[in-house]
Parts: structure tokens; C-alpha cells; sequence
DNA sequence: TTAGAGTTGGCCCC
DNA sequence: GGGGCCAACTCTAA
């Protein structure tokens, strides 16, 4: 006789949930919860189409709750004091709730862990948020991995992750709770400007992200022949890529069942890519930086971070809000923060160069400034995988080619001459012929004048000369690398 | 100690 | 559209 919680926070779903078995195992009373954490529900740190995919995401596992005759319970406040309330109301014998290994999470899980255990009460908490556990994969290496070929080989050793688990079958009978106080709430409610009625481009939900994987995968020869670098960025209707991202994020989808949902397209294919590239590639990538995140202490600040290479960025506000409310006078990177603003989801390669240009290819800003940006508006804000990219294109880790630099006009040209992209999510320069789409200065007054798009009056100039900066910081970029191989002599001469 | 490899640049030339 | 060049870093295996 148990009665127990089974808590969601990320994992929202009931295929491949460890936790949710093993809550249903011998209870008498189940009470399935998700508590809207302060922290989170905040329009400065969560955006509203996150906040929105999440909403979508517990209406949709309410229902598949309720078909199994239980429901979820929507609580709010601060988690710890919440539950320390619940087990006293509830008596509660048992509480379980899947893995995370995000700083907060952990932070919070440990104390909410160790005060339940006080109590008597049992905490189940396994790892299904990734392929396997860190830990595991750590030790496997010996050390947590340097490069993605060094973990491609740790994998080998650990081999196949296991396959998903079932759904369950049927569950014990929701404890009690005031059915009205605890369902799900409106964005209005929680406190969100709901004056933007726009419908939201990326629908929450396992069942919506199981049918968004099963319509990918139908596909053998786009999943056999995926090759991520050769995807189009400015590719908007449909995207080049699954977009499974926001899926991924709240667990939606579990890792294992991308995984091996792909594996048995694979299978059947015959042949098909490899990583890095390959679309199995894509959830190894995601693993790979889940690793290093746990692993790596401050891996999302540049100071204290022993992965981020200690660049002086310079720190100009107007510079970073100008990119981050697309204003910098270069159509492909406004168009891209527009796209970022009204919609929480960009292509990888489009992230890459918005990303440059903020740090080492343009602006100079540190990379953790756009991270939190990103932060806030990315549908599939994950903690590690921005930490790991935002390094990635800062050459602040992982990459060091320094000097190849994504240029702001000729990128996007090379895929979209006709500026297809650009002219959906920048109205403003739709009327520009293709010749200046991407730099509409350089058109004649008369062309701007009678497209609509006069540079000062209705779109801003260049922000910066992007030839000039470019060279400019490329040098900074080589003075910084410099700096770091002395500080790196100066210190192993220091220790011997 | 050294050679080779590394997810995804731009530009010029053919 | 494909190849070489630009100027050149870091990690790993041998």
C-alpha cells in the first residue's frame, strides 16, 4: 500500500518513462504532477511559444492520462516547498520522477531528495533523458570525452542503448485533489501578454511528436541520405530538418525512441550516412554535449569554464540589442532574429550564423549574452546543447578554424538567391529586387524609395562594415588563441 | 614527435 | 559544381 507522485518536469510522456513504471508498480494511490516552477514561469527567462509548447504538451498528457483512468495535477510554486507540503497532505510513501542533470535540477533534485528520504520516503529517480547514463559514459571513457570522435568510440564500447519501453498498460486511481484548483492554465494566466494571437508553428505533445518522428522516418531515402551540413537553412515550408528539437527538449520524445526509430529505417535502407552527419548523428551530437554539460564545471559562463578559451569580448548593449531585435541592417541575420522572435525555432546552420556574427564574426559580444537570448526564445532551449554551440561558433571551444567566417550577404545567397527567407520574415524588404535583397544599401535611392525600404527611414544601415570587422577580429580571435597557448606554457612551466 | 583528421566558410577559377 | 587556396588550430593515434 503506497500511495506515491510521480513528478514530471521534463519526460512528458508515457512510452519509455522508467519513472512512470516503476510510480505504478504496488501503488495504491497515484497522484501524477507537474509543478509550474516561478523560476521558469517568467516571460524574461521562458519565452511565450516555449511556454506555449509546454502548455500543449500537459493538456496532451492529461488525456493519455485519463485514458488510463488516471490525470495529471498542475501545482504552482517553489517545487521543494510544494511537495513538502503534498507528502504531509497526501502521506505519501514513494516518490519518483525521471533523471535530469542540469544545474538547477540537480541542485533542486538533491535537496528535495534528501528531505523526502528524511521522511521515509522512498525516491525512485532513473535516467531516461538521454541515451544513457553520464555517469556511465564517463566511465567508460575513463574521463568525460574531448572531441566527438573520442565519445563515437566510448559509444562503441557501451553499444546499442536500450530499446524504449512500453507505455503502460493501465494505472492505480489518482489520489485525491481538488480536481478544479489543479488543471491546466492559460498563457494569459500565467501572467503572459496575450495580445499576440498568432498560432504557435511547433505543436507540443507526445502524440503530436510521435506522429511528427513517424512522418520523418516514412521517408527511407531523405533518413538513409540525411546529411545535416546539406540541409537548407532557408528552407521555412517545410524545414530541411525533423524540427523534433522542442520534442527532444521536454522529452516529448525520448532520445532512445529517435534512436531507434532511425536504426530500424537504417536496417531496412541498407545503406545510409555516418555521423557527424548522419540524422543518427544528430541525437550522438546531443549526448555527446549532455556528457560534457554534466561533466564540465561553469560549462555555461566563459570564466571558470575549463572547456571556453577566455576571449576579452567587448561589451556593447546597443550592439546586442540591435541583433537581438533584429535591427543590424543585414536582412539574412534580421530576418533570422525575426524568425528566433516570432516563432522559437531556427535551422542549426541559420543559428551558426546569427551566432558568428554576434561574436567572433561581427559584433564581438560574448557568447553568453546570445546563449541567453536563445535562452529565452528557443522552443528547444537545452541547457547544454546551447552552452556547447554557443562555444562552438565563438571558437571559444571545439572548433578553431578561427578564420573561416560566415559572411552576413554571401551565405544565404549561395541557398536562396531569390530571398525567399528573407522577404517572409522581414515584410520590410520583400519589395527589394533579388540584386539588393541581401544588401538593400547598395540600392539606388529611387529602388528604395519605391520598394518601400528607404535605409534610415523604414530599415536601419549596416551596423557594422562586415569586411572590415571581419578582418579585424580575426586578428583579435588570433591574439586571443595566443594568449592562450602562453597562459597554458606559463602554466605547466609553473607546475613542472 | 609527428602526421592526420576534424559535422557544415569564402573566394576565385575553371 | 568542384577544386585549390586562404592561413593555420587542437586532439589523438602511432
Amino acid at each position: 500500500m503506497t500511495h506515491t507522485i510521480i513528478w514530471f518536469r521534463k519526460g512528458l510522456r508515457l512510452c519509455d518513462n522508467p519513472a512512470l513504471l516503476a510510480a505504478a508498480v504496488r501503488a495504491t494511490q497515484l497522484w501524477p504532477i507537474f509543478i509550474l516552477d516561478p523560476w521558469f514561469v517568467n516571460p524574461a527567462r521562458v519565452g511565450h511559444n516555449r511556454m506555449l509548447f509546454l502548455l500543449d504538451s500537459l493538456r496532451d498528457l492529461d488525456v493519455q492520462l485519463r485514458r488510463l483512468g488516471s490525470r495529471l495535477f498542475v501545482l504552482r510554486g517553489q517545487p521543494q516547498e510544494v511537495l513538502e507540503e503534498r507528502f504531509d497532505t497526501w502521506q505519501i510513501g514513494r516518490l519518483c520522477f525521471e533523471r535530469d542533470t542540469e544545474p538547477y535540477a540537480r541542485d533542486r533534485d538533491s535537496r528535495v531528495s534528501a528531505y523526502a528520504q528524511g521522511r521515509g520516503i522512498d525516491v525512485i529517480s532513473p535516467t531516461a533523458h538521454t541515451l544513457f547514463d553520464p555517469d556511465l559514459t564517463i566511465a567508460a571513457g575513463g574521463h568525460a570525452p574531448a572531441t566527438y570522435s573520442a565519445f563515437l568510440r566510448v559509444l562503441k564500447k557501451l553499444g546499442d542503448p536500450a530499446r524504449p519501453l512500453d507505455a503502460p498498460r493501465d494505472l492505480p486511481p489518482p489520489g485525491e485533489c481538488d480536481p478544479e484548483a489543479h488543471g491546466i492554465p492559460t498563457l494569459g494566466e500565467l501572467g503572459y501578454d496575450v495580445t499576440d494571437d498568432r498560432q504557435p508553428v511547433h505543436q507540443g505533445g507526445e502524440t503530436a511528436g510521435r506522429e511528427r518522428l513517424n512522418a520523418y522516418l516514412s521517408n527511407q531515402g531523405r533518413v538513409a541520405s540525411f546529411a545535416k551540413p546539406a540541409t537548407d537553412p532557408t528552407a521555412f515550408d517545410p524545414p530541411s530538418t525533423t524540427a523534433l528539437g522542442p520534442h527532444l527538449k521536454f522529452g516529448c520524445l525520448s532520445a532512445r525512441t529517435f534512436y531507434h526509430g532511425v536504426q530500424d529505417v537504417y536496417k531496412e535502407a541498407g545503406t545510409h550516412t555516418e555521423p557527424p552527419v548522419s540524422l543518427l548523428a544528430q541525437i550522438l551530437w546531443r549526448e555527446f554535449f549532455y556528457t560534457l554539460g554534466y561533466a564540465t564545471p561553469n560549462y555555461d559562463r566563459m570564466e571558470g569554464n575549463p572547456l571556453s578559451r577566455q576571449i576579452p569580448w567587448d561589451d556593447n548593449p546597443e550592439y546586442l540589442t540591435a541583433w537581438s531585435e533584429a535591427r543590424t541592417g543585414y536582412p539574412w541575420i534580421d530576418a533570422a532574429m525575426s524568425q528566433l522572435a516570432t516563432e522559437g525555432w531556427l535551422h542549426h546552420l541559420t543559428r551558426h550564423c546569427v551566432a558568428c556574427f554576434l561574436t567572433r564574426g561581427d559584433l564581438w559580444q560574448s557568447w553568453e549574452k546570445g546563449q541567453a537570448v536563445f535562452d529565452r526564445l528557443l522552443v528547444d532551449q537545452d541547457w547544454s546543447l546551447n552552452a556547447s554551440n554557443w562555444m562552438w561558433l565563438s571558437a571559444s571551444a571545439f572548433f578553431h578554424a578561427y578564420h573561416r567566417v560566415y559572411g552576413p550577404v554571401s551565405f544565404a545567397k549561395k541557398y536562396d538567391p531569390e530571398g525567399r527567407f528573407v522577404r517572409h520574415y522581414l515584410p520590410v524588404v520583400a519589395r527589394l529586387p533579388k540584386e539588393f535583397i541581401y544588401e538593400p544599401w547598395k540600392a539606388p535611392l529611387s529602388v528604395q524609395r519605391s520598394t518601400g525600404c528607404v535605409i534610415g527611414r523604414d530599415y536601419p544601415g549596416p551596423i557594422v562594415e562586415h569586411e572590415k570587422v571581419k578582418t579585424h577580429n580575426i586578428e583579435r580571435m588570433r591574439l586571443a588563441f595566443e594568449a592562450a597557448r602562453n597562459t597554458e606554457v606559463s602554466r605547466s612551466t609553473v607546475l613542472g
